[in-house]
Parts: C-alpha cells; sequence; structure tokens
RNA sequence: GCCGUUGUAGCUCAGUCGGAAGAGCGUUUGCCUCCUAAGCGAAAGGUCGCAGGUUCGAUCCCUGCCAGCGGCGCCA
C-alpha cells in the first residue's frame, strides 16, 4: 500500500517538474511513513519539506502543489497538510484490509522474501570451548544467531551454521587435568588441584564416566574411555567429547543446530596457520622483535602491532583465527557473519588486518561481525551468579530448566545484542500480560480457540469466506490491526539488513496487542453471518503473521494454552 | 589513557532514511451472564546524560565532556 502510495506521489512530482515548478533531474524517492497518531491519517510524507529548498517555495505551498497534481485513484480518499509541510493521506477502508487477503493466500510463507536469491551466508555462533557447560553468555549468543539465520533463510538465502572450538591447546590441558585430579580423588582444595583447574561439579561427572568407561557420541566426534587413570590423552579426548556431548544437548534443547563443527586443530594439521604465517611474512608485514614474530597490524588500524609467535614458539591465539577467516573466505561464502560476545571485540581488528595483510581481495570490512553485551540474570530482585553444576557463573541450561525454552528464547532476543541485558526470571515465569511471551502465545491460542468455536458453528468455513466481505470491516480496533499485520514483511527485511532479531520480538509484541485490543471491543462470532467470516478472516491472517514471526523467533506458538 | 558500547517516563526497554516523543510494568482506576481475565480500557508520569555544531528541522549525524559496562597479555 505504501508503495502505491509512492508511486503517485511520483507521478505528482514529475507532473510538477513538467509544469515547471520543480526542477528537471532526479528525485529522491519520497519518504512515506505510518502516521502514529490517527489524526494525521493513514500514511504521511515529508517530500514538501524535503523539496521546498529546490523548489524555491515554502514547503506549505508546494505540498499544495503537489496535492494539486496528484492523480486520481481509488486508495487516497483525502490529503491533509499538516505542520511544517507534512502531507497527511487518509486512505480508504478497502486499502487497509487489502493486506488480510494478501496474507491469507501467502499463509505460512507470508514474510518471506527472496531477497538472498539462494546465495551462501556463513554463520559463526556460541563457539564455545568444550571447558565446561554453556553460560548464559553463550545463550545469548545462541538465540540471536540462530534468529539470524532463520531470518536470513526467511529471506531467500542459503545458511550454513558453524561452530568453531578449540580441543587442543592450554584451556584443554587444564580441563584433562582437572578431570584427572577429580579422577585421583583430588580436591580443589589440595595443593596437588592442578592450578587453573576447573572447579565445577560437572567434572566429578566426568570423571566418574571416564572410570566407567563409557563411550560418548557427541555431534562431531565419539570416544570410549579406557578408564586408565594414567593415560592423559585418553582422558583429554574423552573430557571433549564428553563436554561436547552436553552442549550439544543444550543446544538441542534450545532448538539450536548446526551444518558444521570446525576444529581450530585441524588448522594446524591442515598446515593453514603454518601458511598463513608464510604469507604474511612474504607479504612483509612482520617483523621479528624481542625473539618473538609480529604482524604489523597498525598497518590496518589497530593501536599497535600484535605478537604472532611468542617467545617460546606458539601462536598467539589470533593467528589460527586469521587462518580460518581465510578459510571461510576460501569456501566462497557470499557473505560470513560472526556472532560473538562484546568482551571478543579487540580481536575483530587484529583478525581484519590478518586477512588484509594476505592479500587475497578480502575486503576491507570483511567479515561482518554482531556482538552482544552481558546477560544479568535476576531472581527476587537479586543478581544470581552461581550455578550449582557450572560453579561460577549461571548456564543455558539453568534458564531452559527455570523458565522453559519459548521464555528463554524470546528473552535472550528481545533486546538489542548492543544493550545488556538483565534477564529477569521472575518475569519470564509470570503468566500475565507482563510477560511478552505468554502474552503473543496468548493472542495465538485465543485465535485458534475461536476458530475451533466457529467451526463447531458453521460446520464448514474456510478463512478465504470473509474476504469478500471485508468492507464490512470499519471499526478503529480492526483497521489498527490490519495496520500492524501489514507492516509484518518491513519488520522482516528491517530486521535481516540490519541484523536485529530483536525488531521482530518487539512487533510480535505489538501485533498481539492489537489483536488483544480487537478481541476485546469486538465478538468476532457474531450474529451477522458475513461480518463473522469477515472477522474470522483478519484473525486467521493474525494468526499467521504470529506464527510466522515466533517460527524465526524458534518460540513455539501453542495452539491452546 | 586508548578502543567499543550504553545513557529516552519511577523500573525494564523500543524508536528504521534526521521529520509530529513510544510500549510494558509500577501508581491511581474502570471492565467477566459475553468467542480463553494468561485479556481490555482510562488517568498520571519526559530538559531523550550535559554542552556546542551541521540542518528549514536533531533522541537520531558531527565534536567535546560526564557516567555505567566490556576490552586493552608473548591468555583464549
Amino acid at each position: 500500500m505504501k508503495d502505491q502510495v509512492i508511486g503517485i506521489i511520483e507521478q505528482s512530482l514529475s507532473a510538477l517538474q513538467s509544469l515547471g515548478v520543480l526542477p528537471e533531474g532526479d528525485m529522491p524517492s519520497p519518504q512515506v511513513d505510518h502516521t502514529r497518531d490517527p489524526n494525521h491519517g493513514d500514511l504521511a510524507t515529508n517530500v514538501a519539506m524535503a523539496l521546498a529548498k529546490r523548489a524555491g517555495m515554502p514547503p506549505r505551498e508546494l505540498a499544495q502543489a503537489l496535492i494539486d497534481q496528484l492523480p486520481a485513484n481509488p486508495i487516497i480518499i483525502q490529503c491533509d497538510i499538516a505542520g511544517p509541510g507534512f502531507i497527511n493521506f487518509h486512505l480508504s477502508q478497502a486499502s487497509n484490509f487489502a493486506v488480510v487477503e494478501t496474507i491469507l493466500s501467502a499463509g505460512e510463507h507470508f514474510g518471506r522474501s527472496t531477497e538472498g536469491s539462494g546465495k551462501r551466508v556463513q554463520v559463526e555462533f556460541v563457539s564455545a570451548n568444550p571447558t565446561g557447560p554453556l553460560h548464559v553468555g553463550h545463550g545469548r549468543g545462541a538465540a540471536i544467531g540462530d534468529t539470524l539465520c532463520r531470518l536470513l533463510e526467511n529471506a531467500g538465502w542459503s545458511v550454513h551454521r558453524e561452530f568453531y572450538y578449540n580441543d587442543a591447546g592450554q584451556q584443554i590441558t587444564n580441563l584433562a587435568l582437572s578431570v584427572k585430579a577429580r579422577i585421583d580423588n583430588v580436591e580443589p582444595s589440595d595443593e596437588a588441584w592442578p592450578k587453573d583447574g576447573y572447579q565445577g561439579a560437572y567434572i566429578k561427572d566426568v570423571a566418574s564416566a571416564y572410570l566407567s568407561r563409557q563411550t560418548v557420541d557427541a555431534a562431531d566426534r565419539s570416544v570410549t574411555a579406557s578408564g586408565d587413570a594414567d593415560d592423559l590423552a585418553n582422558i583429554q579426548a574423552f573430557s571433549v567429547a564428553w563436554l561436547r556431548r552436553e552442549q550439544d544437548e543444550d543446544l538441542k534443547a534450545f532448538g539450536v543446530d548446526f551444518d558444521q563443527y570446525f576444529l581450530e586443530s585441524s588448522l594446524y594439521t591442515s598446515k593453514s596457520v603454518e601458511r598463513t604465517v608464510e604469507s604474511l611474512i612474504a607479504n612483509q608485514f612482520t617483523y621479528e622483535k624481542d625473539d618473538a614474530l609480529w604482524l604489523k597490524t597498525t598497518d590496518f588500524g589497530d593501536d599497535k602491532d600484535r605478537v604472532m609467535r611468542k617467545r617460546e614458539g606458539g601462536y598467539t591465539y589470533f593467528v589460527p583465527d586469521v587462518a580460518y577467516h581465510h578459510n571461510k573466505w576460501d569456501r566462497g561464502f557470499e557473505r560470513v557473519i560472526n556472532e560473538q560476545g562484546a568482551d571478543h571485540h579487540s580481536t575483530i581488528t587484529r583478525v581484519r588486518a590478518g586477512l588484509q595483510a594476505l592479500e587475497s581481495g578480502i575486503p576491507q570490512g570483511w567479515p561482518e561481525y554482531v556482538l552482544h553485551q552481558m546477560v544479568t540474570v535476576m531472581r527476587d530482585g537479586d543478581e544470581v551468579k552461581l550455578s550449582k553444576r557450572a560453579g561460577s557463573y549461571v548456564t543455558l541450561r539453568d534458564l531452559i530448566d527455570w523458565v522453559g525454552r519459548d521464555a528463554t528464547r524470546y528473552f535472550l532476543t528481545a533486546r538489542a545484542a548492543t544493550s545488556q541485558l538483565t534477564f529477569d526470571i521472575d518475569l519470564a515465569l509470570s503468566k500475565s500480560n507482563e510477560n511478552p511471551v505468554y502474552y503473543i502465545q496468548y493472542a495465538h491460542a485465543r485465535i485458534c480457540s475461536v476458530q475451533r468455536r466457529a467451526t463447531d458453528q458453521f460446520e464448514q468455513w474456510s478463512s478465504s469466506d470473509g474476504v469478500q466481505h471485508l468492507a464490512l470491516l470499519d471499526q478503529p480496533e480492526e483497521q489498527s490491526l490490519a495496520l500492524a499485520l501489514s507492516k509484518f514483511p518491513d519488520v522482516l527485511s528491517g530486521a535481516t539488513k540490519r541484523l536485529e532479531p530483536h525488531a521482530v520480538a518487539n512487533y510480535l509484541r505489538d501485533v498481539a496487542a492489537e489483536f488483544h485490543s480487537f478481541y476485546n471491543a469486538h465478538k468476532i462470532i457474531d450474529d451477522n453471518a458475513e461480518l463473522t467470516l469477515a472477522r474470522l478472516s483478519l484473525a486467521t491472517a493474525t494468526r499467521y503473521v504470529i506464527a510466522n514471526g515466533l517460527r524465526i523467533l524458534g518460540v513455539s506458538a501453542p495452539e491452546a494454552m
């Protein structure tokens, strides 16, 4: 509808050009917005103010000239000039409800686009090392990352979900040593407890599973424990598999699935790290200093150069990161997006610098990043900091156990990634309109309930039966709801374009509010059969929008509550 | 000190291309004989952190400052 109005305005603008009121040349596409205040009509444009200077006349005068040249059309029934020069459009009744028919014919496809046209995008997220259960920060990453993937899929992209982790290195050694300590009945308070050991309760579980020679099957590996308390290599391999499996179970419970698990160690066995370092040296972006090898990241905007190879010989962490991202580039993805905690912010400059220094034709701002801020968990007005299982942090599993998958996913997605998030357990558990998850799901369930009742009453009806009677809808609550529904495609494309999944969560709350207001003000099932069918069409269209939106958030749409 | 991010109603937070200040909760308060009250309505509540700049117009863009958070290692 907006596009049609834009087209009409453009016709008027070119008419003004031929009349010499406006100079010849390209005009910017007019900006048309939905109004917030119903007194301002349905749509409004600022075009008269924007072009006032070029026309050399006051905005309100230009607005009148523009209105005078509007071509005849069935959509706009009234135009007003308001304020400094806004033009407010009042649209015909029929145009407001045209969206209902569009939704009903598209059904669960309403909101989809082909923008991505099957191009491949790789999204890396979570990427937790297998040294403990996933914490709430990983949960936020999982919720945002997966919802981004669903948004991109919805927009026609072919999405590859990837999880990167390190199964070697110091952290993993510490993990193995911690498990071995538990195998040997050493306590964290003992002197023999490994320095930087992991103290969470889960380490004991790993140890006892190891001793009972279990086999663990994770998504990307399977390891059988020998039970040999002195076989540190086996302890390590088993521990990694055990924790990967636990993470898999948490992610599965969260509705998150990966196409690929990428091992940092594979970059060494494939010689990718070696080749990366050789290229950087060959391209003369490195130098030796203090017995270490440095990368001139300052050539690419970093505030100081970074060590690549340490004095004792090993590489610093960002070297395999650069190799990994070069590998992504080689795999030919159209886009690569990394979702990670903002505490890893400083790696962005380094990774991008390393990629530039490889001189492989990688664009400067590549890859894209979505960073999320920290999560604080509150319960009974106090911050929750500990969990029994992990010790020093609250786990994703804790949240799912406390408030369920739907609420966890919704709350972790509903805030802008750039904002710090307070996860209020009491709010997520409350079953009232202060809890947006229930509020939205309840709207969906209510519609389903009305549909069941309608079936009882009409025996046979189809949501499309009401389409021919949409003209009977003339109540403000009905218009307001239809307007909200019509925004869905724009909300999705905006959220996809800006990589901001929270927009979907907020939008659904608005739609649910519009529906509840409508529901409360008017009986859907009325004595008037035609009006009933029209309202059922509107309600069914609402159901599609809510269900399609919740699907993108990974939240269920219950038919009854 | 440097980098990033945040600062909007009492609280938690939206606010897209610069265009007419928003939601929920909380407070005061009205609505179930009626399709699910897990719901709806009304009232009150604002110096959009501060100061400049650009602009016809700034919560939005730019500069500086203040405050919170995160990062600043030859840890990952």
